[in-house]
DNA sequence: CTGAAAGCGCTAACAC
DNA sequence: GTGTTAGCGCTTTCAG
């Protein structure tokens, strides 16, 4: 049973408020007390209870960090980089993962209400008026997604969707396909936006496939749908759909490049290791999650919860409810390519016949895309 | 700010411990009263403050699990399982990650003893005896590491690696080199032991290269080393590694599993989707991040520590320190082939002239090893 | 079945 | 500088 700071108190003969003043105020100790203090603290192993602490002065120096999924690729830069700015602060990060399930969403921003001073939701899957209804709870900053007058950063995937449809117009293609989304994602929402007004400005043929599952299995799934829509260029709601996509046409027998060029969305690290290397819309995702801490402490920061100095501050001071959109980039790659002289994706698609995919699949693409060339 | 247990009494017109026992304790209360109860509580949003509970039960029902690297895709199927088991059992999972730091182990578990009633140290880079120490201040078990005394899962990789070994001796390898990993991992010993044993066993030269960074990167930079020694086959101490490995190799013009073979150890989802198919060896995962949670909560539910009714446990009653060590399993794929005639990884390998990466590579390999083949 | 009182480990006025 | 006193929000005897 782990020392109390009666303990500690008892041990070095002064009152327990010492102790207390000698860890959270030592400046206000007799340097030579302190010394004393310090020492029967070390010798019975005392560290102060930081759940009792945050009890009286509503700070518990701890964020949590809510997420979709975890073993998406995409997520730990993000986790890691919260993590490193937190620590700098002081504050440390618990990590949750959701299964992209928005009830366990809502269950665990309540079980984190009271043992962190505020909450990071990262690709919250719940509806806004939720998430609204949960920030009169705990401080809330949202990442990927927009909620008016929530503290929110996200990631330009509009203008990133926008250049992928563009590069791939350039490259000649007049059929698209947007392989979208789960449901109740924003960033998908934004993605079909940008990508539609940008394929019919081009006088493209726009379909959008889905919601899915944003995983390999979930792109895989499509590859049939995609090959008998004709279609020859595929933007997918991330890399990892990307990734699953390509290695289903390939079990088809179509061919990426040469058939079918596909561009992804993340910049995983993952998306340069696989054949053909991935065209991507890259994300900044560290940045991100540098950015959301900074702004959950920044606001955090002026006014503790529940504390007795406090007790009078309205959540209307305390909020800045900055907004900001992170830039992304069009990172080439070798999996998008000119469009089939045809305009089809099979010259004979009707009498395709899938063959066995080891013995079916693509060398390894020779010839890239014009364009800037990114390794 | 929030509700608290004080304005549900005032509300519901009783005391406040009849709220108390609504919650902790319904079958105590009055159906009606409970009912009246209930209903002022939905009414004002209470939820019981967990931490304020917490110090006085000694139970936080969370859970703390302690990960070197959450971008190692090794890692979250072990989390997810770990998070599913625990929820199932009204429990809280915080996962924080020490980027394979063992300081920042260290203060982890500092920082988490006091808000949970016990942590999952999974694969620590610090000390067995530092281990020991922090098993007194919090419930501890740990993952991937045997250490004496202390509740202990770990997988056997020992078995995996002789496993793969005599795979390569099988295909006539008779070069056999070992990618290590971090410094401090207790798994990459067991491999760098078991792995030498077999290959000696077999009469095969064995060289150990070594510690690395467990990333691609550190695959990746050992390909010129790999070259140089002239071995066929190669052993890597995770499946990130020998990704980059391959990688590298390619960059120089090495072809797997043409010129090398290389195995991998964990079998995340990414070595299926590698050209080639990785061959690796299958660790559980998810069934080690259940049986920690089984192992703790059920020595945990023993007894509470710090709460009134249990003061008198002493440690040793509550322990009952079972080691479990889960089977590997030895997955064949692509990467694996018979040994170079010559038994050298290059015909002319002074005159190897490294060529740009994108043209030097494997096509994909057609014909692959003898032996139990999986997809 | 419900209320009263004590107290978990700690901090924050306020005296001295 | 340091001790005193009052709690933070909750659970848990113990009476009644």
């Amino acid at each position: 049973m782990p020392a109390t700071i009666r303990d500690v108190a008892r041990a070095s003969g002064v009152h327990i408020s010492t102790v207390s003043r000698t860890f959270s105020a030592p400046h206000l100790v007799n340097p030579e007390t302190r010394g004393r203090v310090l020492a029967c603290a070390e010798e019975l192993g005392y560290r102060p209870n930081r759940a009792a602490r945050a009890l009286i002065t509503g700070r518990t120096h701890n964020i949590g960090l809510i997420i979709a999924d975890i073993a998406n690729p995409f997520f730990p830069p993000l986790i890691k980089a919260a993590e490193s700015q937190a620590r700098q602060r002081d504050y440390h990060v618990f990590v949750a993962d959701t299964n992209e399930d928005p009830i366990a969403e809502e269950e665990l921003v309540h079980a984190l209400a009271k043992q962190v001073d505020g909450v990071l939701l990262c690709s919250p899957r719940m509806s806004n008026s939720m998430i609204e209804q949960l920030s009169r709870e705990v401080p809330l900053v949202v990442i990927n997604r927009q909620v008016a007058g929530l503290p929110c950063v996200t990631m330009d995937v509009g203008q990133g969707a926008r250049s992928a449809v563009e590069h791939l117009l350039g490259l000649g293609h007049r059929r698209i396909a947007l392989l979208s989304g789960p449901r109740g994602s924003w960033t998908s929402r934004e993605i079909r936006r940008a990508a539609g007004v940008a394929a019919r400005a081009g006088g493209a043929e726009f379909t959008v496939l889905g919601p899915n599952q944003p995983t390999e299995t979930g792109g895989a799934a499509l590859a049939e749908q995609v090959r008998r829509s004709g279609t020859t260029a595929v933007l997918a709601y991330n890399d990892l759909m990307a990734i699953g996509l390509i290695e289903g046409l390939d079990a088809l027998g179509l061919r990426v490049p040469q058939d079918v060029s596909v561009v992804g969305i993340d910049d995983i690290a993952l998306s340069r290791l696989t054949r053909p290397k991935l065209t991507t819309v890259a994300t900044p995702n560290a940045a991100a999650g540098r950015t959301a801490v900074d702004m959950l402490l920044q606001h955090d920061t002026v006014a503790a919860r529940g504390s007795r100095g406090s007790r009078g501050v309205t959540s209307d001071d305390r909020r800045t409810t900055a907004q900001v959109m992170l830039q992304t980039e069009l990172v080439i790659r070798d999996s998008t390519a000119a469009a089939p002289a045809d305009g089809r994706n099979r010259p004979d698609a009707e009498s395709a016949t899938p063959g066995p995919h080891r013995l079916a699949g693509p060398g390894r693409p020779t010839a890239a895309t014009g364009g800037v060339v990114a390794s």
